[in-house]
DNA sequence: ATGGTTGTAGCACAA
């Protein structure tokens, strides 16, 4: 089983790569992020011809997570036990389902923004409560995946001197990361040690181009999912401005192998 | 520090 995961920054202005890329890297399970779609705003004729299904959540135009599966999306869940609001306002940021027989959660943790502002703090309350729910899971083969918007290690930023009044690299938001890491594994950074191991890269200024990006998407795995990975890749071909027209995501998609 | 580029319910704001 392929398994895959992507922050597609809106699937319906990209819905055409998204079928091009589950085709081209003959995905089974797709993990969406950054949607900003509500569900019945994704275009889903062209998956459902080719024996995709979708679960898909969203309220509002920035967020929203969604998964798409050829084998089978089964016990969806729409968000996390304890998964908090910001400003009591329900954020579509989390979407789990079975998918061929294994869990599958797709994630958008909040961006932090700046380390004053108040999202600063909604996105480690919303770590620590993913690190407990998670915690129930571990037991089962169970992958949490999507834009982590964490960079775990210096190595995972193009310069981190960089990133001195902004998050991603700070500790605390680091050691959220590692507390679920407790309990699960990364299980693409063994097989994509580097220089192809970024996942994201800025818009701005030729990051891509000069492979400048940060490694924020991961496939974290429970034991029982971890011992079944065989390989992973970051499709960069995907973030590559000219390998298709128009312009690509800002995120590369994280392709993991599982054996049967 | 700033700027640069994408996306959306856009002519502001989030990433």
């Amino acid at each position: 089983m392929r398994i895959a995961t992507w922050n597609v920054n809106s699937v319906r202005s990209r819905i055409d790569r998204v079928e091009a890329f589950l085709e081209r890297n003959d995905i089974d399970v797709l993990a969406l992020q950054e949607t900003k779609a509500v569900p019945d705003q994704i275009p889903t004729m062209n998956l459902e011809i080719a024996g995709y299904e979708v679960a898909a959540v969203g309220y509002d135009q920035w967020n929203g997570v969604a998964l798409v599966s050829r084998v089978g999306i089964e016990d969806i869940k729409v968000g996390f036990p304890g998964m908090p609001e910001f400003n009591g306002k329900a954020e579509a940021r989390a979407l789990g389902a079975v998918c061929g027989g294994v869990g599958i959660w797709s994630l958008y943790v909040p961006n932090g923004r700046k380390p004053d502002d108040p999202h600063y703090a909604y996105k480690l309350e919303w770590l620590a409560a993913l690190k407990a729910a998670s915690s129930e899971w571990h037991g089962t083969p169970t992958a949490l995946v999507g834009d982590w918007n964490v960079c775990p290690f210096d190595e995972d930023c193009f310069d981190p001197s960089q990133f001195k009044n902004s998050t991603h690299l700070t500790q605390p938001e680091r050691d959220a990361f590692f507390a679920i890491e407790a309990d699960y594994r990364d299980v693409v950074r063994p097989h994509v040690p580097g220089p192809e191991k970024y996942t994201y890269f800025d818009y701005y200024r030729q990051r891509f181009e000069r492979n400048r990006g940060l490694r924020i998407d991961f496939v974290l795995g429970s034991p029982t999912f971890a011992e079944r990975v065989t390989g992973a890749f970051v499709d960069l071909e995907e973030r590559d401005p000219a390998k298709f027209a128009g312009a690509p995501s800002d995120h590369a998609p994280v392709v993991v192998d599982l054996a049967d």
